[in-house]
Formats: C-alpha cells, structure tokens, sequence
DNA sequence: TGCGATTGTCGAAGCGCTTCAACAACGAGA
DNA sequence: TCTCGTTGTTGAAGCGCTTCGACAATCGCA
C-alpha cells in the first residue's frame, strides 16, 4: 500500500508538505506543488480513509436509513437514494447505508464515529427516532415534514401544495366533484407524512371551492381498479380524479380513460407519467432533485452555515396534456 | 467521547486487557472480564471505528454497487439490497453504497482503504467492471453470472432453470404454443445476464418437447397489452405466457384473464404474484434470499473459507394456482 | 541598512485502537 | 525444592494521517 511517507520521499518534501498540499491548508510554493502532485499519480496514492478519520475527526460519510418497506413507491424510494449518492460524491461524501426504522442503527453509526451527519427518509408523522436525533451530536436532516420536527432541518416536496394544485386544476378543467385515490392503506395507518400533506392540501382547496371531494386508499396493484370502480358507483358524479400511487397509477388510468368524461391527473416523477398517455395532467414529483436538495442541507449543516429549517420542493404541473416524450419533444420545435 | 483509555481506567485495568476483553483473543480471567464489561455498559463505550480500522487493517465494511438504471425491476432490487443490509449487519458488518457502473467507485473505495470487500449488482454479460474487480486486492462477490467470470465468485438465483421450469408447467397444462414476455427492451440491449439466460432455459425446454415459442421484449407500463395483443394476432395459437416483468405483469395478465383459455405463469417475488389472482401459476424469485445468499458468500470469503465459484439458487414453482393469501392460508388449515 | 511581517517547509505529537513481546504468578511434575 | 509450562495481564510500538508550533528564507518599508 502506498503511504503519504512514498509520496513524500518520491518528492523529496516532507511528510506534512504533502498533506498540505491536498488540503490547501497552507500555502506552498507551485513549484512544490507540482513535485508533490506528480508523485501522487505516479504512485496513483489514496490517502487511507480510516487514518485520515481518525486524525482530522472526521470521516466524509453520510448514514442514510432508507427505507424498505412495503407500501412505499419504490420507484421514487430509489431516485430520492440515487440523488442522495450522486449529489453527496459531488462534495467528496459517501453513503453508509444504515438498515431502517430502528434508532439502535443512529446511535451505532454516530456513536462509532462512522459518520459525520445522518439522513433519514420515510419519517412518519410521529416518528420515534426524531427523540433519538436530539440526543446525537451529528447533524441530521429528514426527508419528510413530520410533526414536532422543530430544531431539526426537513426537506421534502410540498405536498400540500400538489394537493392544492391537483383539485384547481381539476377543477379549472369543469369537474365539479373530484376523488382523490392515494396512497396504500398501510401507507396512511403509519401516518406517513406525505400522504397526510397532501390530503389536507387536496380537500382544503375542495372546500374552497365548494366542490364536494372523497379520499380513497389505493392498492397498488390491479385491485385499485376496483377502488375506482367502487368510488363511480357510490359517486356517480364524480368526473375528475387525482392519483397519487405509483403501482395503481397505470391500472386506474387505463381504466379512466374509458369512462366517459372522466380526466384524470397524478402526482408522480416525469419519467413515470410519459408512459401514461390517458392522463390529462401530471404534477412532477422531482424525487432526484429531493434527494440533492436533502443532501445539500447536510452539506450546508455540516459546514456550519445557516439553513432553513424547513425546505419544500415547489409543485408545478407538467403540461404533458399525455403526450408522450418525443411528440412533446416534437411540439417544442414547431 | 468515551475512549478504551477511559474503559480501562474505570475498570482498573490496561487498555490492551480492555481490547483483549472486547476481541476475546486472549483469555480473560471470568473476574476481569466481568468488570470491564460493566465498565464498558456503564460508560456506554463504543469502539471508534477508523481507530479500529486503521490498527486492525480491516473495516468491517462492504462496498456495494446497486443499478439505479431504468428498466431494471426496483422491488427485486429494493428487496436485494434489503437483503444484503440485513445479512450483512448479522456478521457485523456495514454497507457503503457505491455510485453504480463506474470502476473509479471501486478503485476509490477499496483504495482508500474503505471497505474490505465488494458486492456488485445488475451484472451485465460482459460487464467492463469484472476487468477491474481483477485488480483489486479486496475480495468481491457478483450478484449476476456474467460471461468470462472465471476466478469470480457468483451468486444469483437459476434463472435458466426457471425458463425451463416454466416451459414444462406451460406444456404440462396442455398448452401446445406458448410466448415469454420477457424484460423492457434497454434490459434486454445491455445484454443483463438474467434475461438472457432466462430466454435460453426456456427457449431449450420448448425445444426440447417441440413446442413452438416466441420470445418479446415488454415495455414495463399498460404499454405491454400492446404487445400482448400484437402477439395473439400474430400467433393465435398462442395459450401459454410466461411473464417476467414486474411493471407488466399486472396488465398482462389482467389482460390475459380476458381471452378464453390463455393461461399465465410469472416469475416475481412472492409477495407480489399474491397481488396477481389471474395468474395459473408463478415461480418465486427470492430477491431477499438472493442478498442474502451474496453476502454469506463475501463474508466465507472474507474469512478465508473456500467458497463455490459460483451459486444459484433453485427455481422452485409456487403453487399458488392465483389463490390470493388468505385464501391460500385457509386451504393449508383445512 | 535594519527589522518586523509574510511565506514555505518541516518535525513531532497526537487521533484511538490492535497486537506483539514480555513478564509476573501460580501449579504441577521430577 | 527446583524447573518448566500455563494463565492472565501489561507496556509500548505502531497503523497512516492531520495539524500545531517552530523556524529559515524572503520581502516590504522606514
């Protein structure tokens, strides 16, 4: 294994000289500097991550508990993750990937020293590893908008703001009485966060319009069609739809689509609602983007600077009207 | 932040008797170790992980690189790296999430010092990555069988056995003209060694009983009843499908379950094909047991023990017949 | 020309742990 | 009684890095 020590011999400096010169913590001659680099590709030196932990206190590595539980769209699940990883090797960090929901894992990792900050996905309203996060001395950052979560730094996509945006447009659109079809009935008996905001966003707006409005739990498989089914006939007059599942999506669209006067909107990632032409409308979920913008937040906290509390992603809705990918590509160049 | 030196004081011990204690490398008289471990619980130590890692020259961390491609089947690799995590944290080890399908993460993280070994996932048949897992001193494990993987150790469950079982279930049933519809086209481009020896396994077994088949490649979305319907016009003796494809599977089979005697076997997880009652018939893809069965094998390598070059795990049919799980339950009770 | 400030480099002291070699203390066999 | 193994414990030497304090060498300014 090559060592500082080889890179400072083949470079004829000392020990210290070179590791100032990866940390730019002092200033050393260009001359010097090059010598020092030239040696480290020759050799194609990497500093030993645990010694380089051990001195400076710190290790370069985020925890993330993801999730891996059932109900959840682990499609976005997935690009929230991707996003993280990506976004944290941009500022030189790596992921340790915690197993989830047990606060054992938080004071493991911390405790160890094994990372420096912690990123937590899937929080639930009342969710009982926020206690454990005060009692920690890293920085952490929840993906999600829990209750009670004052002191700690939150990001998350504005849910409520979708499910304001979703019954406007619906109802901009002529419908005069709307069904929203969400989440999975586990997903709401843990009281996940998400699935709450975007209820109260959805109804509120409703209300306000006085347009008369139903919430169902979904399935997310083909059983949702029954769901839709079911809500038509209890509701006959029910002509706009907003969904929000990634597994029911493609069922209860299809199936929309062959109602009479029945338009449908989702909330899901862009990518998802290209394949779904029968939809009117979609709302971007931009689960990348959230898992970036989370780990920028740890980033910023683990500098020291000041952040907000609480980030939300805007809702915007994506004006695909169901074209697929290459006739909106198509449409933009006319 | 609690150190062995403050283990050891309280104890009225050395620090390397504490270490001794911890390791249980030397023997320890009943007395002594009884008192540094209340020391240990008192104070509530936990050993600084690159302190360790850096004296002990391993770090009881895996690298793993997990695909966050498209068209790959998310639950099936949510429900691996679930797999992996869990396993993994039995034998003490942690999980260090690698940005996927570049060598430089692997050269960087073994490099540095900061895994001991590597788990690589969505193997591609000639996979550009195998090349550089030669090179590296740490020990790796491929989830997949890729070609030319001689000298590397594989994990990966049967999928060739799989085509063929699937093909004698369909023939056994009766059907004299059967069709796969088999993963998304860009799976199927990047040569994904599960696809292609799935396709080979049940394109043999067909042969085999001179059974015509045809093979098509499905688009994950309600897109894929396109392609169920250009199949049926093209070869209306069609009666037999086996569908791999998590995003299809529900469509095609709600679809299938429409055209008087066609029958559909899958092969999904368990938990998923409950979901899918029109199905005759499914074969289990244990996606867990599969990242288990991955990280006992790094862990037999990391100990020195011979391992098989190369495990599958067998293909097993589930006779579910489409009974959805209570129903199922209440056949075993009766 | 002299003197303080700046610049560039280095030696050495850790960071918290593992592990080797050494060594008391003790019992057993001759 | 003496010697030789065991058994249990310890001090100290690292592991590879960061960073502090020190110190030449050079510079700017009076």
């Amino acid at each position: 294994m090559v060592t500082i020590a080889d890179v400072a011999h083949a470079a004829g400096v000392s020990i210290s000289t070179v590791s100032y010169v990866m940390s730019g913590k002092r200033t050393i001659s260009q001359d010097t500097k090059e010598r020092v680099e030239r040696a480290i590709d020759a050799l194609e030196y990497r500093p030993h991550a645990s010694a380089r932990s051990l001195a400076s206190r710190s290790t370069n590595v985020i925890g993330l508990q993801a999730p891996l539980r059932s109900g959840v769209d682990v499609h976005v699940v997935m690009e929230i993750v991707a996003g993280i990883v990506r976004e944290a090797r941009v500022h030189h960090y790596d992921i340790l990937l915690l197993t989830s929901d047990d606060a054992e894992g938080l004071h493991r990792a911390t405790g160890a020293s094994m990372v420096d900050a912690l990123l937590l996905m899937d929080v639930e309203s009342d969710d009982p590893r926020i206690a454990t996060l005060r009692e920690l001395a890293a920085p952490s950052v929840l993906v999600g908008l829990p209750r009670g979560a004052e002191e700690l730094t939150c990001v998350d996509f504005d849910f409520e703001a979708a499910g304001r945006l979703a019954a406007e447009r619906l109802i901009a659109l002529g419908h005069r009485r709307v069904a929203l079809l969400g989440s999975p009935r586990e997903v709401i008996d843990r009281h996940t966060s998400y699935a709450e905001r975007l209820t109260r966003g959805f109804l509120a707006a409703c209300a306000e319009h006085d347009i008369p409005a139903t919430v169902h739990q979904c399935p997310t498989t083909h059983e949702s069609v029954r769901v839709l089914n079911a809500v038509l006939v209890e509701h006959p007059d029910v002509t706009g739809l907003f969904i929000h599942n990634e597994g029911a999506l493609a069922h209860v669209a299809a199936r929309a689509a062959t109602v009479d006067g029945l338009e449908a909107v989702a909330l899901c990632p862009a990518d998802i609602a290209r394949t779904v032409p029968t939809l009117i409308d979609s709302i971007d979920l931009p689960a990348e983007g959230l898992g970036r913008a989370a780990t920028q937040a740890i980033i910023a906290l683990l500098a020291g600077e000041s952040t907000p509390k609480v980030r939300l992603l805007p809702a915007v809705l994506a004006s695909s009207r169901g074209a697929s990918a290459p006739e909106r590509a198509e449409v933009a160049v006319r």
